[in-house]
DNA sequence: ATCCCGAGGG
DNA sequence: CCCTCTGGAT
């Protein structure tokens, strides 16, 4: 049976997943946009981090050019695919001032125009950054909104067409990070770990695995 | 060993 | 659809 309402559902996982951008302000859509560019192949710590021992150096798109690849690429060093990414960064930002006057442009085309810049990471910018109704699907997204109900569908397209459809427009901005992170971290593709998810009432995945068994502490043995 | 909060290219 | 680029976490 499909969910009726999807907003407790949302509201569960969002009260569970409090919002990472405190370090970093990831409202800025230069901010935002690098760091996703960042984020392929790599642990959140790792692009929180980089991004803000780089954006430390080099805040504005015109700072990012003079620093260049090399400087860029000290910076990330730690990510994967780094090397590629360094150049997608300056040549990027090299781009938003040619194309855009340095600004970064809410307009799907032009953003995934960029280079290193795909469906993805332009819906994480216009949604988070610019708040308009996009999302994007990964591998988390795909198998929750299909195991749970929230989306349905057979390709990535239809479960991002699905989300976009059912959640309501008041809550579309930051549902991608909470969806997410709810896939990463609970709605685990091998073992769900639904004894602890804040929205099991609602999911139709039939799964319930049970907490692990505690397993006796270890006292000062022999 | 396996999996990523992907993009670009064949 | 497939593959490659890459480092880190588990």
């Amino acid at each position: 049976m499909p969910m009726a309402d999807v907003r407790p559902f949302l509201e569960a996982l969002a009260a569970a997943n409090p919002d990472p951008r405190s370090e970093l302000d990831y409202t800025d859509p230069y901010t935002l946009l690098i760091a996703v560019v960042l984020s392929a192949q790599t642990t959140d710590a790792g692009v929180n981090r980089a991004t803000r021992t780089l954006f430390a150096e080099a805040p504005t798109p015109e700072a990012m050019v003079r620093l260049g690849v090399e400087g860029v690429g000290q910076h990330i060093r730690t990510l994967g695919l780094w090397q590629g990414k360094a150049r997608n960064v300056v040549e990027l930002s090299r781009l938003l001032i040619e194309r855009h006057g340095g600004e970064v442009p809410r307009d799907r085309e032009a953003l995934e125009a960029l280079p290193g810049v795909g469906r993805k990471t332009a819906s994480v910018v216009l949604n988070v950054a610019f708040g308009e109704s996009a999302m994007a699907v990964d591998t988390h997204i795909f198998r929750l909104g299909n195991r749970t109900g929230l989306a349905p569908g057979k390709t990535p397209r239809e479960v991002e067409d699905a989300l976009v459809r059912r959640i309501p427009p008041d809550m579309l901005r930051n549902a991608h990070h909470w969806l997410i992170l709810h896939g990463r971290y609970v709605c685990k593709a091998r073992v769900p770990e639904c004894w602890r998810c804040v929205a099991a009432q609602w999911c139709r995945y039939p799964d319930k695995t049970p907490p692990p068994v505690e397993k006796p502490a270890k006292r000062k043995s022999p």
